[in-house]
DNA sequence: AAAGAAAGTGACAGATATGTTACCTTAATC
DNA sequence: GATTAAGGTAACATATCTGTCACTTTCTTT
């Protein structure tokens, strides 16, 4: 250590996650960033050589503080509840969503540094995706899930509704409630 | 007349559509449109004065297309054949979608051309809205669609759920399949 | 064939993002 | 208190996008 740092790896990663929900991942710059942190753009180029650096390892972070949340979904046996628990989560984790997909942006043809956190993200994509995989297939065993949906649609319909925007401010609790039905038991009156 | 043109409204709007699809709002240039288009960057602004202008007016077109393509929804007079076409209809224009979505991202902040632009598209986006909620009115007065279920709910599940990636390529026959009747009944064995 | 008008071009100036670097600042260590 | 090393700054060169404008090209009209 020689000197104090004027902003942490913590400051860096909020700025940027507030700036890339406001600008998307093409209108977020590290002119942007060093205004909002009120140091000099220079100082950024000493810990990453690009935008496509940062928010990278960005992204490795923020996906696995998600991963660790989605973990406790092994902490319920009945798969009523793992669901339950999964649209919940999701919901809390609305701006994570918002994330990931700009995550995807990110193109993995510039240094060598992004190409290797590019197949960590991949990595870390796969496993949730595993993690997943096989609630959908509890699902399918227990008998609860219709077992000729394809899965991706299963995983599918949770990750997508999250994002119907709630214009008129319906409560949350009854907005979730809704989409659960919808999802467990459809729209139509049976 | 004087001259012929080089490039028609129709080219314009076909290669602003590639762009914006693969580049987003932000990332779409009058460079990239010269570019792509074979003239010169000064030869755009004989028309627009910036993006924006053409953009919203290119949007306008597209939504005009789109709410013909939608009012055909009156040929039927069955909730259920109603809600067939739909589906059907959002699968096919999955693209307009897409761009729908790119287009709030247009600010009605700069030139006044731009201003009234915006505002003829929030008009069509108000028709469009009013059309869908007879369409959902009527499923509940027939005693279709849940009444609990909150109408932008039922039709942000329309909406959303066609952006589902379909990564496993599963036929699209099958796959839309899948979604109406999740929509309709639910992915639980009832 | 001359005049006129719309279409198109290329160059210019201004703005902003990007990387780099020489230099300054701060704090720990000797 | 001198040295060292990391943190930070500001300026520079480069690149790209933007909007404008004088000029050229092409076609129609007279």
């Amino acid at each position: 250590m020689a000197r104090e740092r004027k902003f942490s790896r913590e400051d860096l990663y909020r700025v940027s996650k507030q700036l890339l929900l406001k600008h998307g991942y093409e209108g977020f710059t590290f002119s942007l960033l060093a205004k909002d942190l009120n140091i000099s753009r220079g100082a950024i180029y000493k810990y990453y050589e690009n935008k496509d650096e940062l928010l990278s390892e960005y992204m490795i972070y923020e996906m696995e503080i998600f991963l660790n949340k989605l973990d406790k979904i092994n902490n319920y046996n009945s798969f009523n509840k793992q669901f339950d628990f999964l649209v919940d989560l999701m919901f809390q984790d609305q701006e994570m969503h918002q994330l990931r997909k700009i995550g995807f942006e990110i193109p993995h043809t510039t240094s060598e540094t992004v190409k290797i956190n590019s197949d960590t993200l991949s990595q870390l994509h796969l496993t949730m995706y595993k993690n997943l995989q096989s609630f959908v297939s509890q699902g399918k065993k227990e008998e609860i899930i219709k077992t000729h949906i394809p899965d991706e649609l299963v995983l599918g319909f949770i990750f997508q509704t999250i994002d119907i925007p709630n214009h008129t401010h319906i409560p949350q609790e009854k907005w979730i409630a809704s989409i659960k039905e919808i999802i467990r038991n459809g729209m139509f009156v049976q």
